[in-house]
DNA sequence: ATCGATAGGTAGCATGGCTAGGCATGGCAC
DNA sequence: GTGCCATGCCTAGCCATGCTACCTATCGAT
């Protein structure tokens, strides 16, 4: 498949990730990591070792809201669900990520002043 | 000037920054700081405190190398240059760079699957 | 004389993702 | 029927990296 998956993506984009995600659709955890994979067309992929604490750490903050549930095959899963402070917080890091992706994106064309 | 200067930047973006800098010219660490507040239009601003271990680190890893020197002004300063390994972690560094925000792009532009 | 800009540096902290494990269940192939 | 893979959740402990907050020194202009 993809020549080079390369697992770790930058800190702080992995927020961004599951919350831009959970604002389309309640989740799990499993869930979001497939959708993410999914929507990225593979380009990003969210080890478990890194997503369970993540949403564990945005739900500490109250971004995020969990409750069990079943899943259409009929299994226990923890859905998580945005916050009116997770869509605040989205907003914020979505600004965040374009200003930084317009300044590397300035600096790698090689820009001068 | 900028609404929110909002300092920090991702983790990992600055080793990109610092090495696509050199590759167009040998600068002292407090010129690469202005330059790249310059070249992305003061959307990005690294703090003194992150740059001069980041030098420290780059040089350390092969990726640099320093010389003092004298500035136009004629003061003393350390000159860094990108080394062979510089140049290939570069190349490396742009292209996860790539990558990332091209997977970034298609989960905020929403694509599904 | 003092202040801002230029130029370099350190110590210590906090964050946050990764590796590497573990646990349990369900469905499918053999 | 049993063994394995996918699904689903979790934790401990490590380590990399950038941040804040300092410090030092020189130079030019006020």
């Amino acid at each position: 498949m993809a020549p080079t998956p390369k697992s770790d993506l930058l800190q702080g984009t992995l927020d961004l990730l599951i919350l831009k995600t959970l604002s389309l659709d309640a989740l799990h955890g499993y869930a979001i990591a497939q959708r993410i994979a999914a929507s990225s067309r593979a380009l990003l992929q969210v080890p478990q070792g890194s997503l369970y604490p993540a949403l564990h750490r945005l739900e500490n903050k109250g971004w995020l809201a969990a409750e069990w549930d079943q899943t259409e095959t009929g299994r226990e899963a923890k859905f998580y669900t945005l916050t009116r402070k997770g869509r605040l917080q989205l907003e914020l890091e979505v600004a965040d990520w374009k200003r930084l992706s317009e300044g590397i994106g300035l600096i790698l064309a090689g820009a001068e002043e």
